[in-house]
DNA sequence: TGTACATCAGTGAACGCGCGTTCACTGATGTAC
DNA sequence: TGTACATCAGTGAACGCGCGTTCACTGATGTAC
C-alpha cells in the first residue's frame, strides 16, 4: 500500500542514524540489514528503497559520524583551552563506553580499508579534520605534525584502552595519553 | 587413511603460521576455515582433529602474535638507541604494507573486543610489552607514562595510516608521528 | 622378522544457519478530472 | 467538492551463497604377537 510521504523521508533518516549507531558499536559486518530495518520498525525488503546496497549505506554512515568529528574538531580547537577540554573528554571513560556515539574513527579506522567508497570518504573527512586541528596550535612551523600526532595519539590510545578487558589498565592507557597530550 | 605421525605436528604448526598471517591481513571474520585449510593443502574436515573452534584458533594466534612483538620489545628496547631504530621501522611504509607479518596490535585491536578469549590474550600480552617497553625510558617516574603514550601514538599513526587511500597523506600520518615519538 | 589388525589423520558430502538481495504483491495516499 | 485510479513505500516469502561445523567413511601407519 502507498504510505504518507512524510513519513519515507523521516524512516530514511532514522534508518541512517541506527546504521550509523550500530555499525560504530558492533562493526559493519556484525549488523545485517535486517536487524537494522527491525530496529527502524520495519520490515527488510525496503531498505533497497532506501540504499542502493549495504556497501552505499556504510559509506554515508562514516561520512556522517566523521562529519561530526569535524564539527567538534571545527567548534573546540579554536583556542588551547578548548583543545585541552576535548582531548579530555576524547580519553574519557564514558567516550570510551559510548562507541555508538563516539568517534568515528576510533571506531572503523581498521574496517574502513575494506569498504573502498567509506574508505575514501573517511580519508577526505581525516584530511578536514587534522586541518581543523593545525589551527589549535600556536606554533606555525610544526602545528600540522603536532596535530596529526595528537590525532594519531588520541585514536590509538582510545583504541587499546576499548581493546583491554582490564578496567585498572584500560584507565592507565587514556590517562597516561591524556597526561602526555596535555603537557605540550 | 592414516597419515604419518610426524607430519601431523607439521600441518598443525603450518596451520597456524597461515593462520597467523591471513588474520592479520584480512581480519578474523573475512578468513574463512575452509580457505585456511585450503592454503594448507588440506580439506576443510581435519580443522576439527586440530582446533576445538575458529574461535579458538583465533585465541591462539592473537597470542602467537603478540609474542612475536613482546620478543622484539623486549630485544630492542635496552637502549635509547634501540628504541628509535624499532620506532623508526614501525612507523615505515613497509610495515604499513606488511600486516600480514606486522604488529598484531595494529592489526587486531579493534576486531578482538568481540572474542573474549583472543581479548584476554591480547591484554596479558599487551602489559607484558608495556612493561618491557617501560625499560625503554630512562627517568624512572614517567616511563610507564612514556611507554604507554609511545605505544598508543605508534598503534594509532600505523593504523590511520593504514586507513587513509591517499599515499602521500599516509605517509605524512607515519613522519609526523616519528618524528614527535623520537623528539624525546 | 613376518603377519594381523586396530588406530586415527585424513576425505568430502552434508548439516543448519544467517546473510545480502530480489520480487510479486498490497492498498492507502495523492492526483486528475 | 466528489469520484476514479495510478502511484509506490511498504510486506514477507524466496533466492543463492558461503559460513562454521559434523560425520560416515578410508586405508597406510604403527603395534601386538
Amino acid at each position: 500500500m502507498r504510505y504518507p510521504a512524510v513519513e519515507t523521508e523521516e524512516k530514511h533518516a532514522r534508518i541512517l542514524k541506527e546504521a550509523s549507531r550500530l555499525f560504530r558499536e558492533r562493526g559493519f559486518a556484525n549488523v545485517s540489514v535486517h536487524e537494522l530495518m527491525s530496529s527502524t520498525g520495519l520490515t527488510r525488503g525496503p531498505f533497497y528503497n532506501h540504499f542502493d546496497s549495504k556497501e552505499q549505506l556504510i559509506a554515508e554512515c562514516v561520512a556522517i559520524g566523521m562529519q561530526e568529528t569535524l564539527s567538534g574538531v571545527e567548534q573546540h580547537f579554536q583556542t588551547a583551552a578548548g583543545r585541552r577540554r576535548y582531548i579530555e573528554r576524547y580519553l574519557s571513560a564514558r567516550h570510551r563506553d559510548s562507541p555508538g556515539t563516539g568517534c568515528t574513527m576510533a571506531a572503523v579506522a581498521q574496517q574502513v580499508q575494506r569498504e573502498p567508497e567509506a574508505r575514501s570518504r573517511f580519508t577526505g573527512f581525516m584530511k578536514k579534520i587534522v586541518g581543523a586541528m593545525s589551527n589549535g596550535f600556536p606554533a606555525r612551523r610544526s602545528a600540522r605534525r603536532e596535530a596529526l600526532h595528537t590525532l594519531a595519539s588520541a585514536v590509538g590510545g582510545l583504541i587499546l584502552a576499548r581493546a583491554v578487558d582490564d578496567e585498572g589498565f584500560s584507565l592507565e592507557i587514556l590517562d597516561a595519553v591524556r597526561q602526555t597530550l596535555n603537557k605540550v
